[in-house]
DNA sequence: GCTGTGAAATGAAATGGTTCACTTCTTGTC
DNA sequence: GACAAGAAGTGAACCATTTCATTTCACAGC
């Protein structure tokens, strides 16, 4: 393996001065077409690939944009993602999806390894626990921007869905079908846009005339497939059966759409169900699930628009708006 | 933004040598416990972070490994990730997932920033479109490592999965199950690993004292819902109705499973169904389905560890072996 | 007290691309 | 033909760390 070629061996192979090669490679000032198809030709010859280090190490940063983020698998963040990479890569940019899953360890280890890289930007999925190494990292010169949420003490630009506005038109769906005895199934309060989504529902319900201590609500563990299964059967074992049931995410929905079918009910007749995110299964589930489509490409595009943007941090950003996508489950 | 604090701020802060400072980092060479109680209060006193991209600038290689993948959102890729991701952080190394969608342009936008990165290793999915780029990282000091299927030339290292097994196993256990009438669903002969599986189905089916000129096939573009959908249909369409199929994965299984289910059939009573992956979806599936596991997790994992590995490149291993899960769709 | 030995510490040189003050060349104007 | 002004090209110095030949030091053995 051949140690690679510098930028001194193609101004010697061009017969040119080191600093123009320099400025031909980042077009930062004009080259005569003589010089430049010398260059050309020797980078061709000695197949030169410029060191993207030395840029770093001279106090630069490097092209990689982090993505922090608790569950990569979640189809809602790999969505996110897909957002985040098609800006950076039309930015020559590169992503380091940083899967923490929720490991505090694994989060430090992120941390280290991304300062001592020297990541141009940073794009994390908002959460109490990795608020203090962002700021951290945000001290150490690197752009911050949190995903889902602002955090307390409004330090990083934020880009973020109006969870309390989802809440609120899907419950406001059901309540115009009629339906008088909903539920939410959802998680355990810890996660903020949880709790935004189900105050949307309670205004819903109460701008509906109804008393809020009525909503029903089953909590579970969103990330494991028998607690979803389990808080699903909760929820149809309720006496009397809701007619109807919001909830947290598509991916629970899509779990108390199977445990109903597997149980003889009719959907939407005996049991209309609104999810949340409108995930790719969603349109394809048995019964097609209405839900709540945030969006989320869109989400992550602007994330790294405004992580690379010449004025970061800018001021944070109005909520995107979600909207409601009808299907045949209610 | 203060600019950072080098290890000769460090070192002079603590009132030592530049070298043995970096003997303190780097761990090569022992140190007293006196000088290093001074280096390293001088360090947290001045907050002092390495910058990696020196060691790169110096011949070293970065401590990135890259995943080139063409569908990142797959939940079988999504697993192998995870794998990957795993072993890299225990070694001190961050991926980045290069989603490359089959697009030749944003194959070599990758190809070209992960030369100038210096990345450490490759671990690419197989295919014939990246087989050139791989070999030119190769040749610039890139460990690749080829994933699914050997390429052409014997290049690279390569961890790969038993097709041809798993597909035979798929397609014995429904003949075993008395099936007569089956159907192969899959896509274009283009991807060799689907045209593995069906050589396996066809050896069951011949082991079996059948023609496999019977075998009945359909192809869809397995990347997009519709045309899963579509070809769902088509197999439903079939006259007589085959009473078995055997998929080429479980994203279009479940496609199937759900065109099925909206028709009225019975499953598995009028119509086996057999995946291949046993993706999450798989198990909470409405009639949860069977299907043919494979080690990804473990395929990621030892694919990081051979890529780092001390002994790179080394001979290329025998292939996983995939396993049968029987649930209630057989 | 002298020497030999090994451990620890030192700092100049090297790494490769960028920067910038400086030189050289070209073109236009009167 | 002289001169100004802008354009293009030059190369030494710089960035933050590692490397390694050299120096320093402590201590054991005689």
């Amino acid at each position: 393996m051949a140690t690679h070629s510098t930028i001194r061996d193609v101004a010697r192979s061009a017969d040119v001065s080191l600093g123009t090669v320099s400025n031909y490679l980042s077009g930062k000032k004009p080259i005569s077409d003589v010089m430049r198809g010398r260059i050309e030709a020797a980078i061709a010859e000695l197949q030169f690939v410029p060191n993207a280090a030395v840029r770093v190490m001279q106090g630069g940063r490097s092209h990689v944009i982090a993505f922090i983020v608790p569950d990569s698998g979640n189809p809602f963040f790999l969505e996110v993602a897909r957002g985040i990479e098609d800006f950076a890569i039309d930015n020559g940019h590169v992503v380091v999806t940083c899967n923490t899953e929720g490991d505090l360890e694994r989060e430090r280890h992120y941390a280290k390894a991304l300062s001592e890289m020297r990541v141009g930007a940073v794009i994390a999925v908002a959460s109490t626990s990795n608020e203090l190494l962002l700021s951290t990292l945000q001290k150490s010169g690197v752009r911050v921007v949190t995903l889902g949420r602002q955090l307390p003490g409004g330090l990083f630009p934020t880009i973020a869905v109006d969870d309390l506005r989802g809440g609120f038109i899907a419950m406001s769906h059901v309540l115009e079908r009629g339906h008088r005895r909903v539920a939410f199934l959802g998680a355990p309060d810890a996660e903020s846009q949880i709790r935004e989504r189900f105050a949307g529902c309670v205004a819903a319900y109460s701008d509906a005339g109804l008393d809020p201590a009525e909503l029903l609500r089953v909590d579970a563990d969103l990330n494991s497939p028998t607690a979803r299964s389990a808080a699903s059967r909760a929820i149809l074992a309720l006496e009397p059966r809701p007619t109807a049931v919001v909830c947290a995410n598509d991916v629970i929905a899509l779990a108390l759409e199977a445990e109903a079918i597997r149980s003889g009910l009719r959907i939407p007749e005996d049991l209309a169900i609104v999810g949340y995110d409108d995930i790719e299964g969603a349109a394809i589930a048995p019964i097609p699930l209405t839900t709540v489509y945030q969006p989320r490409y869109d989400l992550g595009h602007r994330a790294a628009e405004l992580a690379l943007s010449e004025n970061y941090p800018a001021s944070t950003e109005p909520p995107f708006a979600p909207s409601l996508v009808v299907r045949t489950s209610t």
